[in-house]
DNA sequence: ATTTGTCTACGAAAATATTCGTACTTATTT
DNA sequence: AAATAAGTACGAATATTTTCGTAGACAAAT
């Protein structure tokens, strides 16, 4: 949707706009608490980060009070979508198909899933022919 | 297949990979010339990476002649299963469903490609019954 | 046999990304 | 009010990735 320049996010990035896009706006330290479920990482490290992506616009802030409140001002969809046509072409040489079914044969879907993507095939169908 | 300590080919590596998976062995003039079909990339750049490539055990290179013969020691499809993997978590959260569905939404797949999916969910909901 | 072109090796600059220490400010506790 | 805790800002060290220049070897062309 945005004619923004489109900065890449680098893989901390990406850490820490998954935990803004699931839970909502918040803190620091609250990004800093989940990202060490996973791993280590030193609390003005996750700061720094912040700090730097909301000069690069990808969150802005509430600094009403004391301790600020970040929110991601890119959306998650349409981001994952441009870090997907990148990866398809870097990893993939662009072939959609390749991934999907490589995507496929490695997760085994539930039957659930394949009805939804089933679902989705008859819907792209229909509208085509 | 292997139990190799992994090493995940950068963004560069993996285009030279691309060529070598796809046109097989090959010198380094020639890969360079593929890449710079895409963008400007100097001679001597191919050259250093496919060299620091070859010491990470990623390449290998039949130095009879003065020209050597650069071949991949990564198969391609573990190799992407891998970088999969890696997005999946990265871009995705780990759900593989949201991302063939994304690719599928984005990238119009033909009727071809369609059957091809449904055959491979057949097979699956069969062995799986 | 000299010049010119092509190759490899190697060091190191440049660009990016990651990590954290320190200083300073503002609350909160004692 | 002094000490302690919790925040932000910022500079800078590290680490990683990308990019090339330069030197020396060897072959081909003049």
């Amino acid at each position: 949707m945005k004619s923004k320049q489109w900065i890449k996010p680098t893989d901390a990035e990406l850490e820490i706009l998954q935990v803004l896009w699931s839970h909502g706006p918040c803190t620091v330290r609250f990004v800093n608490e989940h990202l060490n479920v996973k791993k280590r990482v030193g609390y003005t490290t996750t700061l720094k980060f912040m700090q730097i992506m909301t000069e690069k616009n990808m969150l802005g802030r509430n600094e009403k009070s004391r301790t600020h409140i970040y929110r991601p001002l890119i959306a998650k969809e349409e981001t994952q979508n441009l870090l997907l046509d990148k990866f398809l072409l870097n990893a993939f040489g662009g072939s959609a198909m390749k991934l999907v079914m490589q995507a496929l044969g490695n997760h085994q879907p539930t039957q659930e899933e394949l009805d939804e993507i089933k679902a989705y095939i008859k819907k792209v169908e229909r509208s085509q022919k």
